[in-house]
DNA sequence: CTTATGGCTTGACTCTCGTCAAAGCGGAAT
DNA sequence: ATTCCGCTTTGACGAGAGTCAAGCCATAAG
């Protein structure tokens, strides 16, 4: 499994002073002109309560939001309500890119705690890559990211037991984590074992005692949300075979 | 479940004399100029025979690839041999988008019949994108439907159960064929059991069975590859509350 | 024609995971 | 502090899909 659509460490660093997010979404190597440009047209962020939408499915599409601070869900639901949560989405990732084939978006976007985020009109971005190639570029590289995400859950939802799965979906998240400076081994899960089980393709019964397998081994910690990777090398060791040949990063 | 990286129908139905594949994979709305520049950048088309690969999983990534006419998978494997098939593609369908994020190609693409590829280098598309922005919106488009669809197989994978997934799989299959002018009721399948189950997430056991089971119901009939449904409404019924409450066409 | 080969079907059995149910726990509100 | 509520854990049980194995069929090869 690899990384959301995620941000080059080095432009992480650079951000967090101000308000505008372009540090943080948006590639290095432009000048000072192509910045100005862009900070004309990346909106101020928004504020989003744990628990609200920050889009759903069905509205127009208009932005993408890159997260700036803060944790969302991005998921999709059946006519009979049953829910299937595509993503989990930390700072420095973008939302709403299903959005562009239909000009409508095709999931719901919650924050699952109180978040910020950078809304990034869609079409003035076009225009913008337009004159900006490298902006171009990163759009597309964005773009594809995503498409190769989807693919290695495609394969961790079509090929991997409860374990495995349950192992590459804690590794993944320690290494996002620990990608943007926090403790990789010492986390707390932002989301419910019902949204875990949703992502993994799994009931919230079968991600409760997996976990708690994972504690009687002496591989993790688990105390409610709170997460510690004890035997993390044990966790990689469980998923060594299923994990894609060309697994990046 | 919804359509591959499809192209509207009206721009099929030009397709076909000559061997430039502008017509089938490209949007409608482009003047002369335009037109015979594109022309210039798309390589002529390239036969690949059944069971080779058109790329391969950690390939450079240089180009996209438009099937022109036959029938493809797309699949990723893991480090102990486990296969998962991302996708089925047919006429009109684009192949390699997963390689623009790391210029590397990240599935394999292999002919399941004779088939011919239209070649579209990126770079060169990626310029051109940029003096015509209808261009470069149709690709943004192209690749947010592949996403689309991406999230739309999590929700099949995650969420149904066998019987579903070869429902939705039949349908999806005979909606595609339909739209290229094919009998929607009464198609051969160009892929094994064991390539259905792989992208289903099933065992070709299971899915064997399921068909079994569906002709049992007098909903299809099965006789190898040839397949016909006779009772296509009672797949839909099967299918109607899990699929993606805002499932397109 | 016979024989091999690979894909498919079908049955019997197993096992993982889902379902149902009960109980524990912690946090929030009163 | 008390109560309530949602989330989590855990157990018992069952169903759906996987595994293993045998045999079938169709095509290709000898």
């Amino acid at each position: 499994m690899t990384d959301q659509t995620t941000i080059p460490l080095h432009a992480l660093k650079l951000s967090c002073s101000n308000c505008s997010l372009r540090e943080l979404c948006l590639p290095v190597g432009l000048n000072r002109e192509e910045l100005s440009q862009l900070d004309a047209v990346i909106r101020q962020s928004r504020r989003i309560k744990r628990g609200e939408y920050l889009f759903r499915s069905g509205e127009g599409f208009k932005s993408l939001y890159a997260v700036r601070t803060g944790f969302f869900k991005t998921c999709v639901s059946s006519q009979d309500g049953r829910e299937q949560v595509t993503g989990f989405l930390m700072s420095g990732e973008l939302m709403g890119l299903d959005g562009i084939s239909s000009n409508i978006h095709g999931c719901d976007a919650i924050a699952l705690e109180d978040s910020e985020v950078c809304e990034l009109p869609f079409s003035r971005m076009e225009t913008l890559g337009r004159d900006i190639p490298s902006l171009q570029h990163h759009f597309f590289r964005l773009m594809s990211r995503e498409i190769v995400r989807d693919q290695n859950v495609m394969l961790l939802l079509g090929n991997m037991k409860a374990e495995e799965r349950l192992a590459a979906f804690l590794l993944n998240l320690s290494q996002r984590l620990s990608v943007r400076g926090f403790a990789a081994n010492d986390f707390i899960l932002r989301m419910s074992r019902e949204e875990i089980g949703s992502f993994l393709g799994l009931k919230l019964e079968t991600v409760s005692r997996t976990l708690s397998k994972f504690q009687q081994h002496g591989w993790i910690s688990v105390d409610h949300k709170h997460i510690q990777l004890i035997k993390p090398e044990q966790l990689k060791e469980l998923i060594s075979g299923c994990i894609h040949s060309n697994a990046v990063e």
